[in-house]
DNA sequence: AATAAAGGCAACCGCCACGAC
DNA sequence: AGTCGTGGCGGTTGCCTTTAT
């Protein structure tokens, strides 16, 4: 006898969530935690696979995600620990603790796979760093901003393994009080996107009757005119969910992960990596014997670097 | 202003690993 | 030890938006 599918074919919905669906889903994980999605679908009504449920949580709905644009330094953390680690998405994810592997893996696929390419044919050489086209640098001054891209990687890999200290270094990634808030935000900010036809206008609770409708996109950091609607909704979304009791919850639960992945520390995504054994790479960002790293890096290239792990 | 092409992103698919039985 | 169920991961697809003509 075979192994069943995932979930049956048959009356599972696919394609984009509407914000009815995300409701449930995040109602239902508020009060249940996240786990167990095999149940998920029965549990919520939810015509979706459990699978389906799964990824929509952890790649948009679950708190402490950070969306648009990429800055700086994540895109050359991005850069090296993709050259370090090859297409292991969920580990360079783990090390960018707001960020989810999907949304890594399509900022690599969509610009800086276009943008090395292009350094690449622009220039011999450095390209594989990132920034050596627009800013050709001696070999010496880039592989000190390795270095300092390196350590940039130590203090993330620093904060998600290490609950207990807020901050290995207080200057990096904000220790963000990352609560159930951050979930209705984001579903909040998807819903002013939510600029398709409502499937139902008339909805299952009243509260969500305002947030159908909205007829424009707003994309991030670029609100739109939709947005007396999008105030409106995640006014609704707060008043739908208490989302303090879901925070505290959760919020003792800190084992081995970045703040805010410990309050979802039943989760798959963040921890995937943190909740590892340390790696080699791992245990060599973690070494603090900085000369140790710093003759390391000053004898071999990042393609070596690369070979060796 | 209309249309085509390119880009970006959310979601799906299939495989794999791991734990429970 | 072998089988099954579940969750996780990476690759890929398809739709929607943006840009160019």
């Amino acid at each position: 006898m075979g192994r069943p599918p995932c979930c049956d074919k048959e009356g599972i919905k696919k394609g984009p969530w509407t914000p009815e669906e995300d409701i449930l889903l995040v109602s239902y994980i508020q009060e249940h935690g996240p786990g167990n999605w095999r149940a998920v679908p029965t549990n919520t009504g939810l015509l979706r696979c459990s699978k389906s449920c799964r990824l929509r949580w952890t790649n948009y709905l679950r708190p402490g995600i950070k969306r648009g644009n990429f800055t700086d330094h994540e895109e050359k953390m991005i850069i090296h620990l993709q050259a370090l680690l090859g297409n292991r998405w969920a580990a360079i994810a783990s090390y960018l603790p707001q960020r989810t592997d999907n949304d890594i893996k399509n900022y690599w696929n969509t610009h800086l796979k276009k943008k090395l390419k292009k350094l690449q044919t622009g220039s011999e050489g450095h390209s594989r760093d990132g920034f050596s086209a627009s800013q050709p640098m001696a070999r010496g001054q880039w592989e000190r901003r390795l270095q300092t891209d390196i350590h940039m990687a130590k203090q993330a890999l620093c904060e998600a393994l290490s609950p207990e200290k807020p901050s290995c270094f207080p200057n990096t990634i904000p220790a963000q009080s990352s609560t159930y808030a951050s979930s209705t935000e984001n579903i909040a900010r998807l819903l002013k996107g939510w600029k398709r036809n409502s499937p139902n206008p008339a909805m299952t609770q009243n509260s969500l009757n305002n947030m159908s409708g909205t007829d424009s996109v707003s994309s991030e950091g670029t609100p739109s005119k939709a947005n007396d609607n999008g105030f409106e909704l995640s006014e609704a979304f707060e008043s739908l969910f208490g989302f303090e009791s879901f925070d505290s919850s959760y919020s003792d639960t800190s084992q081995s992960v970045s703040p805010e992945a410990s309050l979802f520390q039943d989760e798959s995504k963040p921890e995937s990596g943190a909740q590892l054994p340390l790696s080699s790479l791992e245990k060599w960002l973690f070494d603090e014997g900085a000369n140790q790293g710093k003759d390391f890096l000053g004898d071999i290239t990042i393609d070596d670097q690369a070979n060796f792990f």
